[in-house]
DNA sequence: GGATCACCTCCTTTCTAGGGAGCAACCCTT
DNA sequence: AAGGGTTGCTCCCTAGAAAGGAGGTGATCC
């Protein structure tokens, strides 16, 4: 284990990421589909991705959006087979196609980065045990109200008006993000707006006021 | 990464779990609460444990059992400080208390067995993800039915009715890892077994149908 | 430039799953 | 024998899913 915290437990890895495949990817692309074969694992230069889980009734749930300096397929490494989930791109995105076998032999070859890889993924662990306490035990207008907070503090970039959200969601994807009703999350959205917490245009929003922001996530 | 699998990716840390201290607990004691110094890690050698989180208003989740062979505070490991979890036993239990740093150390010196880590880990995560995507689609009714499979299938012990779930739970605890309240439990519970599904008595419950309770599972 | 089309956003109404409260009965433990 | 924990049952009521539109907006095509 690292005695020293690095702020992004994947930079050991950083020289791994130079021998991989450039790949450009459009807005709203598909990056893998379930099912299909677990063979290689990315890491996001630019751009956003979605991962979500399709069920056969043809609902989906957002399981975790991913951006720069980040993995997505990391399956593939630990005795995944296929693919269990859906990746697209939000917004237009470069990422890094590492084949696993490349990755398996660069870890083994430096064994002392497997300890910051278990540390991403608890990180992982932890974010998933949120959701599910979420989703037990929180409201439509708590939970978003959360996610929200997450999202710019994750993906935020500072403005003149507030912090605003790096990437192009619809209310579909939050709602699929928060397990609601796409129509019951753009009403909670416009709750959050009328009262001056949030500022919103299409696939675009703005926390305006964090604190406020805060308390509602405790009421639920 | 290994090129055999395991049936169980832990028995590469087989001789670890040696050095560790054995500690007794009874039915129901706590072998952490959340907050405390998170500064080891417990090998499970009989009886099970459940993990739950705690929430502000007194309400549970269970996000997980574990059983004999399995781990359990893994986090000491990952650059988790304090618990975040009451971790809790289901009848009499026999654990092996494992110190952080000689994990660690152990570790260093075996770089193979970060890989074994590393699939065990992921294999939390499939389940963590199985009960979000449960929560988030299913109703009551095939949420028990599904987690009364998954419990048969991994604590289960075969008898001439069926399989009997092998360890001490209370409705209150289904309840508490299907997200639900304790009296819809009990009534999706009941209906099971007037279907002649299951079987229950105090602390106990035996699947008789295992065909039957699948074809539960899809219908919500 | 204007028309078209696909998607996105907004709003309302209806209906139901299931949370919560409140008890009664039961049974194991001490 | 008493008492705490476990189970069974009923009723009420709210959160929120589902359905069904109507307007907006951006891209693409002519």
């Amino acid at each position: 284990m690292p005695s020293v915290q690095l702020k992004n437990p994947l930079e050991a890895l950083e020289p791994l990421f130079a021998k991989g495949e450039r790949e450009l990817y459009r807005d709203r692309e598909v990056v893998y589909y379930p099912g299909v074969a677990s063979d290689s694992v990315f890491y996001i230069e630019t751009g956003h991705v979605k991962i979500s889980y399709l069920d056969t009734s043809g609902k989906r749930l957002v399981l975790a959006l991913r951006g720069p300096g980040d993995l997505v397929g990391e399956g593939a490494l630990m005795g995944e087979e296929r693919r269990r989930h859906l990746v697209q791109t939000l917004g237009d995105t470069l990422l890094v196609r590492l084949d696993r076998e490349l990755v398996v032999s660069w870890l083994r070859r430096h064994p002392e980065a497997s300890s910051y890889l278990l540390r991403w993924l608890h990180e992982k662990i932890v974010e998933l045990e949120e959701l599910l306490v979420d989703l037990a035990f929180r409201d439509i207008q708590s939970r978003l109200s959360r996610k929200l907070l997450q999202l710019s503090q994750e993906f935020g970039v500072r403005t003149e008006d507030g912090v605003l959200i790096g990437c192009r969601l619809t209310h579909k994807d939050l709602a699929e993000m928060i397990a609601s009703a796409r129509e019951n999350t753009t009403l909670a959205l416009n709750r959050l707006e009328q009262e001056g917490i949030v500022d919103k245009g299409r696939y675009r929003i703005v926390v305006k006021n964090e604190e406020s922001l805060k308390r509602k996530c405790q009421v639920g």
